[in-house]
DNA sequence: CTATAATTGTCTCGTGCCTGACAATTCCCC
DNA sequence: GGGGAATTGTCAGGCACGAGACAATTATAG
């Protein structure tokens, strides 16, 4: 499964056999860890089934989602490569299956191949374009636009390459992931469904015009 | 003056040469473009002297400001990366001297220079995790802490080293830059003065702890 | 088929921010 | 030293969102 990743593509054959011996596999059920906020960084985690979300808690109790991670995407590169401890809670929201490749290999990539380091260089630009773009809809769009936005940042073509059209999600959670309160976005996602953008079902909502979501509010 | 540049330090001689030869610099006065949203993108732009600015306008007439570039500090190489159009407004806060590498050098650094892709990937990991902490801030924090982040975030030590402990910078492009009214961001002053964290002057502060400024809210 | 849990839909109320306005202060250039 | 522009300080009003509550709906497990 690993052999549809996009930075594995870009390995020469030696590169791909070093790294698929640094990788093992997991299962996380629904609700569980992944990984914690403060922990010492030890894999570089690709989700293979399921999803899983970034999220960041604080002491008032209040809770962010920062992004999810559907099958197909892979994170935690940026505590790895600071090597500082994991800056946040990840936690599998279905019954999820994620690769983990070992410190160790990563590093050895790192150092060693070409195409791994313009893998990296592509992923955290991508990302940073979105979390760029994240914050500018937080600054300047209305909530309805933002609901939307965040929606659609799941289904990124480079970074969750290969994401079906319909997301299994709760409103709950989309307010999580997009800032606001699961009333608002009741109203939100009715608003889509009136322009035609998605269709809400119980327990999730299916996607029926990706690129009109991005382009929602403007 | 680009000697002092953090990626200079990591590239060959011979790199270092083809790269010099690459860099022109340009005046800009106070309040004008370094480059416009939309515009195709010829140049990875450093900062020498002055302040810059990226921001985004929205057609309400709405206008945000992602962050403040001063000296030292290096940007546009996201949309350089992915050879689409530039996606913000850069625009000069006081007159600034900023230093542009060609396409054609910036390519070939990335293509051949293991010390600047080393450098990139730094460099965009350590933006990635500004903007994040942004964002984290923006749905976590209250108002107060949010102010206090967007000015730490101008004097990141990795991304625009050696800044001074004094920023010039008006009430309203504070308000610009962390996306809250002056009105409130006079409030949230006052508070961070009483902490002890700033002292307010006319038409700029001085930092007198970066790094509760950084924690503050906490 | 039924009981239970999860999710959705819809209210009301309070709070805090933004808008707009205007005065006071500070700077800067003449 | 004086005039004008920029910046800061402070008010009041309006409005949109969040919190809390509760009913209705849908899924799921026994």
């Amino acid at each position: 499964m690993l052999q549809g990743s996009r930075w594995m593509a870009g390995l020469s054959p030696d590169e791909q056999e070093r790294a698929l011996g640094g990788v093992f596999s997991r299962h996380v059920a629904a609700g569980q860890f992944v990984c914690r906020k403060g922990e010492p960084v030890d894999c570089w985690y690709g989700v293979v089934e399921g999803l899983v979300k970034l999220s960041s808690d604080w002491v008032t109790g209040k809770t962010a989602t920062l992004t999810g991670v559907p099958p197909g995407g892979w994170f935690g590169e940026g505590s790895m490569l600071k090597s500082e401890p994991r800056r946040f809670d990840v936690i599998a929201l279905r019954d999820s299956h994620v690769a983990c490749m070992r410190r160790i290999t990563f590093t050895w990539l790192v150092d060693h191949s070409i195409g791994f380091n313009r893998f990296l260089v592509d992923q955290l630009n991508e990302r940073l374009g979105l979390f760029i773009g994240l914050l500018e809809s937080e600054r300047l769009l209305d909530v309805d636009a933002r609901v939307a936005r965040s929606i659609a940042g799941l289904f990124h073509p480079v970074l969750h390459p290969g994401q079906g059209d319909h997301l299994a999600v709760s409103q709950e959670e989309i307010g999580l992931l997009a800032g606001v309160s699961r009333q608002r976005v009741n109203r939100a996602l009715k608003s889509l469904e009136d322009a035609g953008f998605v269709k809400v079902e119980y327990g999730g909502i299916s996607i029926l015009d990706l690129d009109g979501l991005r382009r929602f509010g403007g």
